[in-house]
DNA sequence: TGAGATTAGTCAACAAGGCTGACATAAATC
DNA sequence: GATTTATGTCAGCCTTGTTGACTAATCTCA
């Protein structure tokens, strides 16, 4: 792997299509900016879990419960791509400590639709705070045209299989 | 956790003075962008190593490996934060299978300094060669301007403390 | 030179959170 | 009525993180 000096002089238009590619060291620096970006963000809600004896799993749960209030297991299992052996050990832990209420479908009855309870919104609250201080004092700092080139960048690196979906829902309010 | 109405309209000024506070919704979005982001793009190597017996753990070690050759383990112990016997155990079986090296240290001689081997160079290149394919896409389609956004947003997500010694390894050439 | 600090490696035990496979149940649908 | 679907659950496995205790080698400093 060699590093060559960077030579990345952004030429002013944003066009797709005549687009220098990137050398390898901007790429291999926007890797690890990436990985050590995402490894702080991830620190802040860890460690107030940790200290309720949950995990990062239960996290994820809970965060797009609160999204999307009412979504059914399969749902969430769509969006966290796991086994639904996985999400079920989460769900029973979040439903047995009442941070998650589990209530049977009204016009499906095989289905389970999920709701946090008030405790279970504090918790989310906590959590999503943690993140949204650390996330909004970047973007002040960066500036607001950074901040669209991150959302533009992010976009682009989810897989294109299924971004629509995905960006449907990011993009949709909470239901 | 109320979702307004996207709220920002982008005033020209990249300050970091006068800077907008970001509504929540638009902090949501970044952080599920992010989630999303972060999962596809760990999907692709992680796929790889999962053929090859080997976690992402090992690519992380590969990657920095790699990347600054001769480092100590203690040198990796602090890029990584995690405890010496997780990255213990992982450098084992990267020796084992001859993918690193160690080498006792020439000036002091309780350290080793790693190393890849040419299998391990071969596995790094494949592994970061699908990383590297993903973000230059990305870069490509999202345009230089957004590509600069995308990282100074990245630095500020940082920790503040010992962001400056990320940053000055992520900018560093290799060793 | 000798005491203490440092670096690395190791053992044991444990937990979270992924996975697969097999199976049960209730309800919807054909 | 048969089949499919949505969910839950049991058992067992793996990776990767943790703590604590300990050894060995070697460096550093008084």
């Amino acid at each position: 792997m060699n590093a060559p000096k960077l030579k990345s002089q952004a030429p002013a238009s944003a066009a797709p299509d005549d687009a220098p590619t990137p050398s390898e060291a901007e790429l291999r620096q926007a890797i690890e900016l990436l990985f050590f970006a995402y490894r702080d963000f991830t620190g802040d809600p860890d460690a107030v879990l940790a200290g309720r004896g949950l995990g990062r799993a239960h996290h994820r749960a809970v965060h797009f419960i609160n999204r999307s209030p009412g979504i059914t297991v399969a749902g969430l299992l769509d969006i966290l791509r796991v086994t639904k052996q996985s999400l079920n050990r989460v769900l029973r832990q979040l439903i047995e400590e009442e941070l998650v209420e589990s209530r049977e479908g009204k016009t499906d009855r095989r289905q389970r639709n999920l709701y946090l309870t008030e405790a279970g919104h504090a918790l989310e609250r906590e959590l999503s705070s943690l993140q949204r201080d650390r996330v909004g004092r970047a973007f002040r700092a960066a500036g607001p045209e950074a901040v669209s080139g991150y959302r533009e960048v992010m976009r682009q690196m989810i897989d294109s299989a299924g971004r629509d979906m995905v960006l449907g829902l990011i993009e949709r309010g909470e239901t």
